[in-house]
DNA sequence: CTAGCTGCAAAGCGTTTGCACGATG
DNA sequence: CATCGTGCAAACGCTTTGCAGCTAG
């Protein structure tokens, strides 16, 4: 088991049941760095149990969404981008142009989340977010025309 | 004429027709308060113009996004959601429990684009924000449990 | 035994694309 | 007259759902 079982047991008192695809999925979310879509999941785990199918896939990940164990960001794909929640919290400027992806820091974020909560009360999910925009790079050559 | 004018024209200097489509679907973007989808566009035309289809709009409102005139949001519905920029900028705070919706002003996010600016040379489409979490009431139902 | 979970298949939905016709400059 | 834009219809891809069988508490 290893650091699986805690989640395991967080889902047993949920009321879900901690089946063999479930932690598979788990698994797989939480030992890739960075994001994951759906289709990756399910080719991760084919590897090792064909039949996994992607509407369990979906299934697990609301289950996980609503436990708040995973985020899911719409990052202008086609398709959801997946992550574990509960490392280094950090954000991405998706470039519109050439559309590239840079990493931010949550530091940037903090001060927003507070002010939110102060005046509206409301409980900003920042564990995630995607920022669109236009990069340096694309910036300066829609300069230099 | 009036206010489309100025849109028509820089619609023909960007090299792109301002058919009575394009003005019609620039017209229902530009005179519906926040967000409308493409289904309400649509059905908006239709009463003075039945043959107008999706895909036009869906065309339309592409070109209209590479100008800068409008921003496509997703708001975590099926559909995306279309805005007039250059009215005062605004976001929104969803609610995951209840879906509903919160405005939330600027000014909260003013230091934040000037931030990544500096650090990352990344200018940020803070037009119109998606913050997604979970609001007061919600909150604090959730506390009496 | 009862409830929950899975795989399969099919449907659902917003969105995109191919194409021929029509309009525009 | 050459180009661009339109409507129509069909395709597309991600996601959801119905259902029968299986599994676990």
């Amino acid at each position: 088991m290893s650091c699986e079982s805690a989640t395991a047991l967080a889902l047993k008192e949920s009321g879900h049941r901690p089946t063999p695809q479930r932690l598979m999925i788990l698994s797989a979310v939480r030992h890739t760095p960075g994001h994951v879509t759906v289709v990756q999941i399910v080719e991760q785990i084919k590897e090792s149990y064909p039949f996994i199918d992607p509407s369990t896939v979906y299934r697990t990940l609301a289950v996980l969404k609503e436990m708040r164990l995973v985020s899911e960001t719409d990052m202008g794909a086609a398709e959801a981008v997946y992550e574990w929640i509960g490392q280094a919290r950090h954000h991405h400027l998706i470039c519109r142009m050439c559309e590239g992806v840079t990493l931010l820091e949550d530091s940037h974020l903090d001060g927003v989340s507070a002010h939110i909560r102060q005046n509206h009360g409301f409980e900003a999910d920042f564990d995630h977010f995607a920022i669109f925009g236009v990069c340096k790079k694309c910036g300066e050559e829609a300069d230099n025309e």
